[in-house]
DNA sequence: CTCGTTATGTTATTTTATAACATTTCAATC
DNA sequence: GATTGAAATGTTATAAAATAACATAACGAG
């Protein structure tokens, strides 16, 4: 499951500045249809304008901003004049959260696009509070200790948040201007 | 309130059932004191209602909860009548976060009471889904692999959040049963 | 096509948190 | 002990996040 590459520094879980993110977006959506085909789940217009709004953000983005979003593009197919209502964002979420293509970020109530949705698990993310950049992580030194622990006082793991603000590489060396 | 047999195993960080409670409470207040004097901080009669109220809920306990509590025993002094609003616990728990003296922990919008605040840490929580439990633990090999992985990629850790939900042991066991 | 299921629409409300400004309390200095 | 500036609390209003409850539409198996 877990690779955990040698990183050199710094910079690959941070995506690089100029990247296309567009690439993205087109990369997780097409990922998407092939985890929901497997799972025979369906990926809906909606569901899918939904995840591809939240990638679309580069940053976490909170639900009413998704909203928002959704409004001034219209729904996909209807564009029948009256607005999307708050449910409308929240049960996308909910499907997107379900089968692990979008994460929630419980500090920040915000979600974000999962990394890897192919394999399961949880998320762990460093959070720069000065950009906003959340990196998604998957690091088995932290999942094996979390483990250890769990195991240790006989508790039985479900759901492990793991999210860790600060400065992000390249806000740091800003900061150091 | 209920008495239930002893636990066998690895049971120490979650409280013991018949455990006296009270005693858990008024030594959190005696620590606070100590804390607030050494800090210069006022711990005033607001502030130490709004401690003791969170430290009496055993599982972690929403603001609104204990604004309902806190208008129930009406304030500490003053007893005029108006019911106190949520800024008042709002700016109470802030206090008591910015001392340490209680967390929040931002997977169930709730806050907890300390249990090791003369030391600087962001705690570290196994949460029962069942009983509501949170237990807090400081567990130096996930701090060690946060760090680690943080430094590697060269992020400055401000602060660490990890929520693990799952089934306490005794729920584990009754769940068995 | 028919029918049960799943998805979405719609309206209202609940829960959580903060903004903005007024008043009180406190302790230091005069 | 009065003066005063800072910190704490009171008060009112609103923002932000999430869900409840019920109605309609779309979909897919038989
Ligand atoms: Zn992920
Ligand atoms: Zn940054
Ligand atoms: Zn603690
Ligand atoms: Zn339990």
């Amino acid at each position: 499951m877990a690779h955990t590459p040698p990183i050199p520094e710094g910079s690959e879980v941070f995506e690089a500045a100029g990247h296309d993110h567009d690439h993205c977006v087109d990369h997780a959506l097409q990922a998407a249809e092939t985890i929901c085909t497997r799972e025979g789940a369906r990926l809906t217009p909606l569901r899918r304008q939904v995840l591809e709004l939240v990638w679309r953000s580069h940053e976490p983005i909170g639900a009413y901003d998704v909203l928002a979003r959704l409004q001034r593009e219209g729904a996909s197919d209807a564009e029948d004049g009256r607005p999307a209502a708050p449910p409308t964002v929240y049960r996308a979420l909910d499907f997107l959260l379900k089968y692990g293509l979008v994460h929630r970020i419980e500090s920040l109530n915000a979600y974000v696009g999962c990394a890897h949705p192919q394999e399961d698990h949880n998320g762990q993310f460093l959070i720069c509070r000065t950009c906003g950049t959340a990196a998604e992580i998957e690091d088995d030194a932290i999942s094996a200790a979390i483990r250890d622990n769990a195991k240790r006082i006989g508790f039985a793991v479900d759901r492990v948040t793991v999210e860790v603000s600060g400065l992000c590489p390249r806000c740091r060396s800003d900061a150091h201007a």
